[in-house]
DNA sequence: CGGACTGTTGATCGGTATCAATGCTCGTGG
DNA sequence: CCACGAGCATTGATACCGATCAACAGTCCG
């Protein structure tokens, strides 16, 4: 497959780099190392190494995880298109986590040691990876919230919200349905409880109809509904909007 | 009280500004628009306000948290000394969670606004405060595995056991005990349980001769037995190390 | 056809929540 | 100085949510 041009990155109309200017585009241009296509379940970061990489996903769905010492997984975040992955590590210095592709992925290569130019070069552009680890943490904020307060039904419900307003930012849904690529073990994984449980509140959202999740599809059948039962608080997905 | 003037701030030897140039301070000085002094208990920052100034914290704890629809707390992370107060909402616009004060706390003030001037003027400072971003998210990123995959037990010893490190890092511990400013309802809302089922637990560890946490003191009778109950993984509080 | 992975359903057990009562400390006002 | 109430911690009894263990069904793929 051939490699994509930054000037004509697909990502252009969503996220990170949005309204970029010519000048800064071709800045990009010149950090970016490579494409990395990974195929679905292959982990891309482990925890515990030090990697000299950080990527933008250009497209395909991962997750960022960690293990506990009796072998558990907890998953921490999804990672979806338009994401960085990579940073913690670039600037902390060891991985903590892993990343795991959920489908085959198309990602951008930059260099760890590059984050330093950037930083000194273009300060948009830094500006714009902090915006999006924030953005992260604010999403970090949401999980916690759901995983340490809600019954299991609370939890899916809200996941699932929460899924397909991102996939929906990504122009990833159509009317009330998108596809998710996930198993209702990940589900589990993420919210700490486990697959059997996942299963029985899913079969419950779906008998009450509010939500269903089958075969790798998430249909709202009564958003309405949902978000109330859940508690959800839709963040419609926050433009960039740079002080500048 | 009298200003204290960032040439002889007090955290300087700890974390944040740990190896700034003198031009660096200078910088900083200049940026810096007040200190802010709160009483224990009150509310710094409300969750979905918007605020025009970050702080650094001098001197006190505090914490960060989020209320459910149901009116349930869920306290999301600690602030000590040294710690950046409301990056989130200077770059995202917004506050999504609430910060209160554990204690008397000092607070250096700088505008939202400024920000974007630092990341344009001084981008080892933009460098730092990204450093720091990326710190808090490491920590949330472990509480989220703690939350999510461990027993009441083993809950209550990991935060012990992290808290106590990190007030160690900042020289607020005596051999194996520390003044911890919380109550046990603090814990449970850190940790999705109840005050009650916290109040077992600890009594539960200091019988065991593992953790004694009474009258705001916080003692590791057995730190080793402590983070084998736990799997505690102690990250030795990282020091900064700059890239550049 | 057979195995691996995923999801479903049932039975039982355990960890925590919930409800309730009591004791303790401390600050306040009579 | 004592009485009182507020906030915090402890302890017990009970209920329930979700984990665990187990069996089985559906799908996909070699």
């Amino acid at each position: 497959m051939e490699r994509i041009a930054c000037t004509n990155c697909p990502l252009r109309k969503f996220s990170l780099f949005r309204e970029s200017l010519k000048e800064e585009i071709d800045f990009i241009a010149a950090f970016k190392r490579g494409e990395l296509h990974v195929d679905a379940n292959s982990t891309l970061l482990h925890e515990g190494t030090s990697a000299p990489h950080l990527y933008t996903v250009l497209s395909g769905w991962a997750y960022r995880s960690k293990t506990t010492v009796d072998g558990r997984l907890q998953i921490l975040n999804f990672v979806l298109p338009g994401d960085l992955i990579g940073l913690q590590t670039a600037i902390l210095g060891e991985m903590d986590h892993s990343v795991t592709a959920l489908t085959p992925m198309r990602l951008c290569v930059f260099e760890r040691k590059d984050v330093w130019e950037i930083f000194k070069l273009h300060p948009s552009l830094a500006f714009s990876m902090t915006w999006q680890a924030s953005k992260e943490e604010r999403i970090l904020d949401q999980t916690l919230l759901s995983v340490g307060q809600q019954t299991g039904l609370k939890k899916v419900a809200l996941l699932m919200l929460h899924l397909f307003d991102r996939a929906k930012a990504l122009g990833q849904a159509k009317g009330e349905a998108c596809a998710l690529p996930l198993t209702q073990t990940h589900i589990a994984q993420a919210l700490g409880l486990t697959n059997v449980h996942v299963s029985r509140m899913l079969t419950l959202l779906a008998r009450r109809k509010l939500i269903e999740f089958r075969n790798g599809t998430l249909t709202l059948l009564d958003r309405a509904a949902a978000e109330a039962l859940s508690g959800y608080s839709g963040s419609p997905e926050a433009e960039r909007k740079p002080i500048l």
